[in-house]
DNA sequence: CAAAAGTTAGTAATCAATAACTAAATTCGG
DNA sequence: CCGAATTTAGTTATTGATTACTAACTTTTG
């Protein structure tokens, strides 16, 4: 593991391992700014690495902000892979709106990115990438959800509506009506006492 | 009114009619660019103004995207009041879900305006405002439908999608199942036929 | 030692905003 | 109705700051 050279007390980590800790940097500065309203310079400050060292390690700007976005639609479906571990169906589209719903109380750059990468893919190089992202993920819920339809918009819909409610810093409680612990997890919600809303038996097995 | 001056063919404008130009122009500016991926140039550029020139018409770049934005929501807003006219409830409610489906066909500027919108709502001085806008909408869509909790989520969610749908550029299709006509106004959609998914009598489709 | 991880110094371009000026409308006294 | 006075709509030229990115060098580590 690293250590701190005796003279200077720097730490060297590996490229690969400096990547993603400017990634994580990353995340923080572009959920604000965007990729225009963001300088490398406050990556690389809040990494602590010189700022051109960031274009060793990334192509160029826009390749650092697909990076981070990517980073943050893989954070989402790996969130999404814990929540509904054994489950199909309703049931794991609910576990997944839960899971997804916590990100406004835990890490709202998360929601922001998202929001980010979505202005920004007006920029066609970028467009083709996201919605690779995107894809992705739609394709992981219909997997293990076996919904379509109005089922599967009103997820999505009401993922990109927490997008807005963490941007905008809405009260939580003016479109989602849930109760949440102390440490901001998410106990209830009106879903959980009508999962018929969705029209699916609770425990509808997906065909795959 | 303004008439081509004779000798050089220049037409004068009021300073607010030139405002509204400026606005007009920044609106497609913006919906590309965003905040701080848009140069007052290109705008000036595109409304055929001198770029100084729109710092005589507004006191900055932020108040520029701030009067776009606003103009955006005044858009959407005056859309909602022409699709319900003499309605209420339900059908209040699906009329605006059409109205707004069809700037995707029509002006997805005006929905990717909102995105850019909440992107740059991290600067607390716009989050405010744009708040207020969003606020505006809310409070108008409430007073029409007189509804709430789930309805009301679901419609600003669906919304929001339709943004996303928009940046994306996605097949209007996957996630709306609707019907269009060659001009790409929307005929029907899947909750012309199940209207009670949202917990209200099937009603007059509104005339547009 | 040699490769990999970092640095400092610099550059060319872009861009928001200011200053100082010009031309077209409008007002108004005679 | 006319033309000087004034206001209003616009311009050109410029600047100071920021910023993505390069080049060339240094330090650490296996």
């Amino acid at each position: 593991m690293a250590a701190p050279s005796r003279a200077t007390g720097t730490v060297r980590m590996s490229a690969d391992e400096r990547r993603v800790a400017v990634i994580r940097a990353a995340v923080a500065e572009f959920a604000k700014g965007g990729l225009n309203g963001t300088s490398t310079a406050a990556i690389a400050k809040r990494v602590g690495v010189s700022q051109p060292y960031l274009f060793r390690l990334f192509d160029d700007k826009k390749a650092l902000f697909l990076a981070t976005v990517e980073y943050g639609f893989d954070r989402v479906e790996e969130r999404f892979r814990r929540a509904t571990e054994g489950l199909t169906g309703f049931p794991a589209m609910h576990a997944m709106a839960h899971a997804y719903h916590d990100f406004l109380g835990n890490d709202t750059d998360l929601l922001r990115i998202q929001l980010q990468a979505y202005a920004a893919a007006e920029d066609p190089e970028l467009r083709a990438d996201i919605r690779r992202f995107w894809d992705r993920l739609d394709s992981f819920v219909r997997e293990v959800t076996g919904a379509d339809g109005d089922e599967l918009t009103n997820f999505f819909a009401r993922g990109m509506l927490c997008n807005v409610v963490a941007s905008l810093d809405l009260p939580r409680d003016r479109y989602f009506n849930d109760t949440l612990s102390a440490e901001g997890e998410l106990l209830s919600c009106d879903l959980c006492e009508s999962p018929e809303r969705f029209g699916g038996p609770p425990a509808a097995t997906p065909s795959d």
